[in-house]
DNA sequence: TTTGAATTTCAACAATCGTTGAACTAACAT
DNA sequence: ATGTTAGTTCAACGATTGTTGAAATTCAAA
């Protein structure tokens, strides 16, 4: 079994992704965990503590092999820019391969991540503080695909794609609902399939000039 | 002053928008209502029924002016098919033409459907219940616009529109960090002038045969 | 075998939670 | 004036909350 640390850090992931911070209590992690209620203040200072830990065991990996995907696409083209699709693949497709190819380890993070970023009381402060540096370095090489684009339209069809990345990552079920079965929450290769065109297209459209 | 059941509502549309139905209190809503706990469960069942109270006071109106958008959209071209740029006019601009011109009386209702729409837990269920009627009607005009295209790519444009479109209603600030200012997460108006040309050249682009 | 540190258990704290019942006031119909 | 009803206040219920201190256990180093 699992070090007990990890056990927590698991069960407050999952928790917390489909309760919310506030929606969950360290009794009910903890019960979750197979541990006793203290063990939780023997290995994190307190709930919010635990919430950030929870954040950071993974966070850092993410940014790594994103920046990763970027710099070798950007090897690829030594001397012209790469394309919007490819860059916007650099940005999504590594988060959502390991989604679809690892979905028990992913999918309760990225649920997670999908609360933070559409709270509006910390989540625009949050998301900064974790993604900024590496959305700046999108942004860059966005800019230089799309030369003289206004960086204001730059910004906001960036929000656009935040929003349709991380919905996807909430897997909520509405599109089963709504497709009557046709299409799955949970089925990320459709998603890998579709986005990085359906996005690249709104960049092109609005960045044109 | 309103009279209490609005005021009950007021504040508990407010706080459950930023700190979540469990983040939040009876207590302190009716302590910002400025009135005795009692009442909560005088004017309401519980505080699931509540929440549910706030969600339905205004959902109804939503879809009306929406519906009557489209109508009106229709019957513009008696002959032949409305652009996907009007259909998605149509589905997003009575929303944030509400929220752009009466903010504060718009802007906590609409933080809490971000909040909803992503939320992994019954996100799906009750974004289904209460918009996808309406969803539905826009899909039908979406897909005579588009014509021969997969529905399944239908279903998973409207998935990136829905993504979009509730990351602004959170106005999170996000933007305004990774802008350094240059954009506003309340600059409503310059999201009408963007959001419905990105959208529909995804739908284009994804939707073409 | 003794020591000392890391880990776990148990019991409890004040505060807050959602909810309720009974009493009280206001306003209005008879 | 009397009765009825809608609206409001007050006090309290058992349960649960985050958190803590001290005792018990485990386990490797000395």
């Amino acid at each position: 079994m699992h070090p007990t640390r990890e056990r927590i850090l698991d069960a407050a992931e999952e928790l917390f992704a489909h309760h919310g911070f506030e929606g969950v209590s360290i009794r009910q992690i903890m019960t979750k965990a197979e541990a006793d209620v203290s063990l939780a203040y023997y290995h994190f200072e307190s709930k919010k503590d635990l919430f950030d830990q929870v954040m950071l065991r993974r966070v850092e990996y993410l940014n790594e092999i994103r920046l990763k995907a970027l710099e070798e696409v950007e090897k690829r083209h030594p001397d012209d820019e790469p394309t919007v699709e490819e860059i916007i693949g650099a940005f999504t497709r590594p988060l959502l391969s390991l989604l679809a190819e690892d979905h028990d380890q992913w999918s309760h993070y990225y649920q997670l991540i999908a609360q933070i970023n559409n709270s509006p009381d910390r989540g625009g402060e949050l998301m900064s503080r974790y993604f900024d540096p590496l959305v700046s370095r999108f942004i860059d090489a966005l800019k230089r695909a799309l030369p003289d684009s206004d960086p204001e339209d730059l910004y906001w069809s960036y929000h656009f794609l935040s929003g349709a990345l991380t919905l996807t990552f909430a897997e909520t079920g509405r599109i089963d609902n709504l497709s009557g079965g046709a299409c799955k929450s949970t089925d990320i290769a459709s998603v890998i399939d579709r986005m990085p065109a359906f996005l690249a297209a709104g960049f092109r459209q609005l960045c044109k000039h």
